[in-house]
DNA sequence: TTTATTTATCGCAATATTACGATAAATATT
DNA sequence: AATATTTATCGTAATATTGCGATAAATAAA
């Protein structure tokens, strides 16, 4: 127990999961908003703005790559992290689909 | 410990997150797209479709409805449920605000 | 009224997440 | 070479999540 049975479900429910889960913490809505904003991208800067501890940052940081939604790479001592645009499609194009479905439904029982 | 830290981010970042983190979860996954797929939407219907016992499914349908994907309505013994739009709505303005903000975007870094 | 049906809640165990200090690893600077 | 800068990782504590059986609560059916 206390693990998710994702045996029990689809790829792609699972694929999408991972991405939302990803986005589901405040500092990582932050991260993602920081970078959408400035287009330079070095990880200090991004510890820097975060009320969060190195340590957890770079955490976090490792998170969204996992996930598919940033790409750093590194330069000199530094690393620059910035927006992977494959993670976001994956996921835009799900609730593209989601909104889609609401607006051709027929009966609403709620 | 343990605890995100909430206060620290603005209401915005946590409502958005709040919406990712309950869509991050193959379970709910699921739910959102038997709802949208049924227009119909008895409570014990989605339990039978769900590799997941009874009890389990009742948390996940919360989850959702705490916060405002989905919304129930009582029918006798038994409970309907179904979309609630205005969750969907709040969350997808975000991922088209991405969007936008990735095609506009002038150097990328990595 | 008794019994079934349906859903929510409680209590618990297993696991995951969040956060941080300390420290390692790797490149820059002196 | 020694020191500084930057980021990742390790270890650990606190808390949250996941899942389920048992049971409560509430209406329907007999």
């Amino acid at each position: 127990m206390g693990t998710t049975k994702s045996e029990q479900f689809t790829a792609r429910q699972n694929e999408l999961s991972a991405l939302a889960k990803a986005i589901g913490h405040p500092a990582r809505i932050a991260i993602i908003e920081y970078l959408l904003q400035t287009d330079a991208c070095v990880c200090g800067d991004i510890v820097e703005v975060l009320p969060l501890a190195q340590a957890t940052v770079s955490q976090h940081l490792k998170e969204l790559k996992n996930a598919g939604l940033i790409k750093g790479s590194i330069e000199g001592t530094s690393v620059c992290y910035c927006i992977d645009e494959n993670g976001f499609e994956k996921i835009k194009s799900f609730f593209d689909h989601v909104a889609l479905s609401i607006t051709n439904r027929k009966n609403e029982c709620c």
